[in-house]
DNA sequence: ACCAAAATGTGATGTGTATCACATCTGTCT
DNA sequence: AGACAGATGTGATACACATCACATTTTGGT
């Protein structure tokens, strides 16, 4: 009850939080302005459903303050985390570039404020601005570098590997850099982690136990995960 | 020494090679009569390395005949395989769409003629025609959603169910359809099946066998794999 | 047509890690 | 503050597959 409607928000505070979206960074103000008018914004509470996979879903989606997962769930019920993605970046782009699904579903991991471009709308800006096309076409090229990359740790790492190669890059995603390391302030449950790494809960705690007790890792404050250098220095396979 | 070099052919058949390519399907007869001065055509024989991982590749390969593998390599020498290229079919366009490197190697898997355009001459086209660019963002899709789909499988399926997928997602994109099923005509080994399904060579042998002798599948020919209507209905997962 | 190399078939053995089954130990909601 | 759900810690057990170690068959090069 204690914060306001977004949708409602003035102007100028309106296009400060697009230019934190990395993917208008390339749009002047001029432009923004009047994309802004088609940006319908959206709070979604934690563990809220954004996007579900099988919906055709006909909007791009913008993250201007919280946390989401993208995950694959199985037939029966367990599931796997594709990406965390926070402030700034986007999803859902997909649907729309190919017209076919995304075969991801999106769930808030904490509350969060969205901001929304339907299709048609966005489409003028994509057709029209190559620099906007551009950048799409490389957060694809990105993802798909990334999903290779974890194609390559499940097929190759063992349990150990993958947990370390998820941490790495957790740590170069959603990680802030500090003088003593990689501080991953995400509040991951282990529950989390072996879902991103495909391996079991019990496997997670006892593996962070170790890197624990071999100082390569320290838990800061509530939940966040310091990556020491010691750590960092030990990854092949990535 | 039976084959004449590919690099002087005449013109028109130039063009018709091309036109097999699903890339240049958008492309008028000008237009491609244009971007033909501009590829280079190379035979690469069984086994040979077309592009490592590592290169900073600076060129789009696009495949007139013969077959390719997209493999990623373990640091011990294992080798698993993204994907498998035909006839028609372009990959390397990572590299110059967002500057950095793809982390596939493509090696022939038999005789192949391959054209390839340098990143200077095709960016013309890409910043032009808007209609290819479509078509890359388009098999960037693709691409992405397979990548996922098959993140999916390694993590929640065992190793019946991963070759089940891996033999359902070839016979989609490299089979024929046949009155009785549909036709792999890739001429896969054992060896080349376990390393796209990641699981060992000797597993694949025996799901292979129990798959024939439970009438699922059948080997017609010299190592070609018909899924009969029985396989393909058991898939669950995808 | 021959021979070496590669591919396939098949048992026996080993092991990483999932799974189960709890016992704490948080955190959160009223 | 109390309570209840969820998260974490930890041992014991089970098993799916990899791995090993061959025998046998097929293939491709000269």
């Amino acid at each position: 009850m204690k914060t306001s409607n977004l949708t409602q928000s003035g102007k100028s505070n309106s296009i400060n939080f697009m230019k934190s979206v990395a993917f208008f960074s390339c749009l002047s103000d001029n432009e923004l302005t009047e994309l802004e008018r088609f940006v319908v914004k959206k709070k979604f509470s934690k563990n809220d459903l954004i996007l579900l996979e099988e919906d055709t879903s006909h909007y791009m989606y913008f993250i201007y303050s919280g946390k989401v997962k993208a995950v694959q769930i199985s037939e029966d019920g367990r599931e796997q985390i594709l990406a965390i993605h926070q402030q700034g970046d986007s999803f859902g782009e997909m649907s729309f570039l190919d017209g076919k699904t995304s075969p991801a579903t999106v769930i808030a991991i904490e509350d969060t404020h969205i901001g929304l471009i339907n299709k048609k709308d966005f489409e003028r800006y994509l057709l029209q601005n190559s620099k906007v096309l551009k950048q799409i076409t490389s957060m694809l090229c990105s993802r798909l570098r990334e999903a290779w990359l974890r194609l390559k740790v499940l097929s190759f790492a063992d349990s150990e590997h993958r947990v370390r190669a998820v941490l790495t890059l957790l740590g170069e995603q959603n990680g802030v850099k500090d003088m003593r390391g990689i501080i991953i302030s995400l509040q991951l449950t282990h529950k989390d982690i072996a879902a991103y790494a495909s391996v079991s809960r019990e496997t997670v705690t006892r593996l962070l136990d170790r890197f624990l007790k071999d100082g390569e890792i320290e838990i800061v404050g509530k939940k966040n995960i310091l990556l020491k250098p010691s750590f960092t220095e030990k990854i092949s396979i990535m």
